[in-house]
DNA sequence: TTGTAGGCGTTATCAA
DNA sequence: TTGATAACGCCTACAA
């Protein structure tokens, strides 16, 4: 691994300077013999130019960060496999940063904005504290933040509107005539969670549904505590009839405990998860859920982020993305594919790609 | 957005020269007297070390690339996962490429290592080319292969053994009785779909079953495909009593058809798919499904690239991961979880994490 | 212990 | 049209 060729390489070989040289590399206007001896010497030797030498002098990376709680989140996934297109077809590396929801590391990052390897970021905060809002207000790059931020902060922020999310859910719900609508919620002090919460208790109020704290329960986002969650309010109140879950993995669990419970999905019990992941169309019976789009608001953060970067110094902007209700099997009854005579029609599930190596 | 400090504006204000600042920062020996004036200052202006001047100087990103297809896929998802908190535990920042499967960009990354942006690369190849060998054998950083190269190829390498992988799910249907086994699979050109092509065909021999044409379907690795095939097999040989699939899509789109036509999952037919992913656990009946090791392959990965960034000149090394069968409702029976008295006793779901935001 | 100066690889200015 | 030269921000001999 000898030391690559530079541009001094280059006008050594070609017999010209290295002002010459930086010049063709650019295409900048230069007489013709010189163009030819310099792209000679360039293939010859293999060059390529350095990224970092230009970025010092340019002060621009090309590069932009992404900083979420953890990958494996369906979620932050469907962000990221929109950001990442957006941001390569606009000339920009993605740098991806896992801050498994510790605050520190959040702020880790934004502070490390000052390192300037990247030009921009773009962060999903799974909450916003004050440490937060004040490394935002001195940021040294641009940066974008999916989820909510108080009024007033001057960063751009892409929103979802989980209270008009669980509205469509419990509407929908309601609409099946079910009034008994329990809720299995994640941690109240999350973003996500809080939202929610507060969400479904409105909705009830709208519907004439009263509120009831029997049929509130709280857990993590994961599959065991919605399990967890379900047993218990099984026991305590037996004559649920709907579930409104706070995402697809607590889903996935309740759908476990009722299936353990001898419940029929959705004839005694109905259930709705959030966030439209692929293991909503993956289960069975498949999950209505709703979609906060996340995907939707991943590009929207790097369009924003694009923007900026290319120079708009206009006041921050927030942009709300609206949430889409996936009606599946587990409110709407079976919708079973179709097998006649070696054809399937099947429903239209949402497949994510896999190939496998 | 002013610019921010550098060690100059620092030495200004401290009072010392720039070299002095330097040293307090890198944590020479210095006067006690000075180290504290420049630390004042540092912390007065907010002063962030500028990672690209470093870089340019050390010659050293602390940079790491890893390129694969397609984030969305679980499999390169599972690796990305494992890669991730070995990179940053040491000091590394991951970039992303997302290649799309696209040839031309995966060389395209391999020749951008010339650019000098990162110290290392893993590459998820889907197929390797030509193109690729040429471009390994002159890659201006050190390169892993999570995939197979051809023998003498000078690169680190991570391999899957899909050939055990596949026997073990066939030596499983086996011991269950069945013996008309059919194969779903890829594309022959890719580096999956061959190799567990092959690998069927053999696993079937060793087991004296014979090799019918007829029971081997080709299609692309999605979940549409493998309903589509699965459908004309059906048609074709109603008698078949199991299916291997290439990947838990193709799986997934197997027991969309076997539920429409009227088969009975596992007792008229048992399905194995691979790759195990999240949706494996997702879907009903839950999925027995042949792990590659993903996650243990981007990990063993990662350690590879590591110890060569730390100076290890050694030759190439080769290191294969065994592949593992999760056995679960698809070939084994219903092993629902239990739920008595406000409590639910589950199999252990691999649960895949998730917050929603 | 400290400061001066050169260089990492580019780009860009300014004379020639 | 071209070449010498000065940055960009940092590190590091080497000399003081």
């Amino acid at each position: 691994m000898a030391d690559g060729p530079t541009i001094n390489t280059i006008a050594e070989r070609a017999g010209v300077s290295i002002a010459s040289v930086s010049r063709v590399l650019n295409g900048l206007p230069t007489r013709q013999e010189t163009v030819r001896k310099v792209m000679a010497a360039a293939d010859e030797l293999g060059y390529v130019r350095n990224a970092v030498a230009r970025s010092l002098k340019s002060r621009r990376t090309h590069q932009v960060a992404f900083a979420m709680a953890d990958v494996g989140n369906p979620a932050y996934l469907a962000m990221l496999r929109q950001i990442q297109p957006v941001l390569k077809a606009a000339g920009y590396r993605l740098v991806l940063h896992s801050t498994d929801a510790v605050v520190e590391d959040e702020i880790a990052v934004l502070h490390s904005l000052g390192e300037r390897y990247v030009d921009g970021l773009i962060m999903v905060p799974l909450r916003v504290t004050e440490a937060h809002l004040r490394m935002l207000a001195t940021a040294r790059a641009p940066v974008v933040i999916i989820g909510s931020v108080p009024d007033g902060t001057r960063v751009d922020n892409v929103r979802a509107d989980s209270r008009t999310g669980v509205r469509l859910a419990l509407d929908h719900l309601h609409a099946l005539g079910r009034r008994r609508i329990a809720l299995v919620n994640g941690p109240l002090d999350t973003v996500p969670g809080a939202a929610r919460g507060a969400a479904y208790r409105e909705a009830l109020g709208d519907l004439d549904l009263p509120y009831d704290e029997d049929l509130v329960r709280i857990g993590d986002f994961y599959r065991a505590d919605g399990a967890r969650a379900v047993a218990e309010l099984l026991a305590a109140r037996p004559d649920i009839d709907a579930l409104m879950c706070a995402n697809d993995l607590i889903a996935l669990g309740a759908l476990d405990v009722l299936r353990a419970a001898g419940r029929r999905v959705p004839e005694d019990v109905a259930v709705v998860g959030m966030d439209d992941t692929d293991l909503a169309a993956a289960s069975w019976p498949s999950l209505t859920s709703v979609s906060l789009g996340s995907a939707e608001r991943g590009k929207a953060a790097a369009e924003l982020l694009l923007e900026r970067l290319q120079g708009g110094e206009s006041d921050p902007r927030v942009v709300t993305v609206p949430p889409r209700l996936a009606v599946r099997a587990s409110t709407a009854g079976p919708a079973y594919g179709k097998y006649t005579d070696g054809k399937y029609t099947g429903e239209t599930h949402a497949g994510g790609k896999e190939g496998g190596a």
